[in-house]
DNA sequence: TGTTAAACCTGATATGCATCAAAAAAACTT
DNA sequence: AAGTTTTTTTGATGCATATCAGGTTTAACA
């Protein structure tokens, strides 16, 4: 077993999590890996300190050179528009990768904050390269994990340049109900760990109409809402308004294992 | 010489091009890789017959197994939504792949239309993806071109979600010209090879704004349009309305190359 | 615990763009 | 070349959402 070949690091509770014993492997990166090459990943992985809400994870302009795994809490991605104003990219959740945008550049195109209290494991990119020369399947799962942000990335244009502000908001809370639900969270009452200033920033909106789209949600009982917890009370109309068939497709790498294994 | 290697296909003009003479790999996929390499890659690259103006590359659902390369003409992508428009997500220029967002899916999640008569690069994809474990350069270059549509899809996301309608035309204009400039042709004039319809749908706009926008900036002497024709003639205020420091930013492969060699 | 700041909600008003309508121009068709 | 369709342009009107302004609640912090 390979949590035996730990060596005298058990005084550090927070430094022994491994990938094998992580509950999120089965969505992150080591997907498709077997125990030894993901203990191979492991061992280029780092866990840093938890940042406090607030803190950044790296900045716009910082020098590019990893990769990072969310594992408890949430980052946020945002750049500065020439106006000076702050425009909010991505929200990412447990297990989800940050920083893939960088991968081209000298620098990270955009700025990471933690929206709470928040652990990441840090990937060294050039170190990751290197371990995909010998691991097919992690080369295909970064393939993978990014082909994949780019159709998030297509739906959010979709979402941006053809949906109304109901739509838009229906969509943000079953799309987060959704991750809550495969990372083993309640789909149906969950704490929002952004404000509604971000939310409306993210979704092209006002913070007023934000708030009035809650009201109005909250009226005709779609959700109960107090404060950042929510309460989806009507999942299927709420989907319904969201717009379904755009909203959650079949995860196909899950579905593909299943089916191969 | 590689192209001693070709044996009685000579009298297909159209078949016999490869990516060593091709004006464009410095661009494509290519970028950073040797002769042999690059002869490695050519063989797996199918060159098919010309699609017509209207005709598909492929079908959202159909099933995924090649990327392509836009040889010449142009490609847009498009999905259709829940109650059956079309939304476009994407326009392809020469040198530019179409079809990564598929990657980790069974079917392609967008369609691929011919705008004009237009030639691609046919790219099965498990063999590149074959050929990347051989050559690391190959596989660096598939996640930089990845990288960098992550990169312009948040470019469009800022553009949906904050810019108004002139800034939005006048960044899909100096885009275009950037990407126009940067294939060999002139910066200043260049044809559309799209309809406003079409513009409007990707920037999220009615048609009947895109022309009045397209008017205004005649009339301030930005530019001058003649059905498709465009020129460019004030292109330092176009530049400024659109927001150049968001618009377009060092490309950082061939500033590295550059460097680097 | 009290004080201050930030986040959130609600109403009133303004506006940029969509929508509707229709003419003009361009692009196909035969 | 004449007729037909499609694309583009222009004007008039309406509406969804931004903006402005105020009050209220929640969180931060000393």
């Amino acid at each position: 077993m390979p949590k035996g070949q730990l060596k005298g690091i058990c005084f550090h509770p927070s430094k022994e999590t491994k990938c094998v014993t992580c509950s999120l492997s089965s969505l992150c990166l080591p997907i498709s890996l077997n125990f030894e090459d993901i203990d191979q990943l492991d061992k280029i992985i780092k866990r840093r300190q938890p940042l406090k809400k607030g803190e950044h994870l790296f900045h716009q302009g910082d020098r590019f050179d990893c990769v990072y795994a969310v594992r408890s809490g949430s980052i946020k991605n945002y750049a500065m528009t020439n106006d000076g104003e702050e425009q909010i990219t991505n929200f990412h959740l447990p297990s989800e990768l940050v920083g893939l945008d960088g991968i081209d550049c000298e620098t990270y195109p955009v700025s990471a904050k933690a929206l709470e209290t928040t652990t990441v494991c840090e990937i060294p990119f050039a170190r990751l390269e290197e371990l995909a020369k010998e691991l097919p399947e992690l080369r295909s799962q970064v393939l993978r994990i990014m082909s994949r942000e780019l159709r998030d990335d297509k739906q959010m244009m979709m979402l941006l340049s053809k949906k109304n502000a109901e739509q838009r908001v229906a969509t943000f809370l079953t799309n987060l109900s959704t991750r809550f639900k495969r990372r083993g969270y309640s789909p149906f009452t969950f704490r929002l760990p952004m404000s509604r200033n971000e939310i409306g920033n993210y979704l092209g909106l006002a913070v007023e109409t934000v708030s009035r789209v809650f009201t109005r949600f909250q009226n005709s009982d779609l959700i109960a809402v107090n404060g950042k917890e929510v309460h989806i009370l009507n999942m299927d109309d709420l989907s319904t308004l969201a717009g379904l068939p755009d909203q959650e497709q079949k995860v196909p790498q899950e579905a593909k294992l299943a089916s191969e294994g």
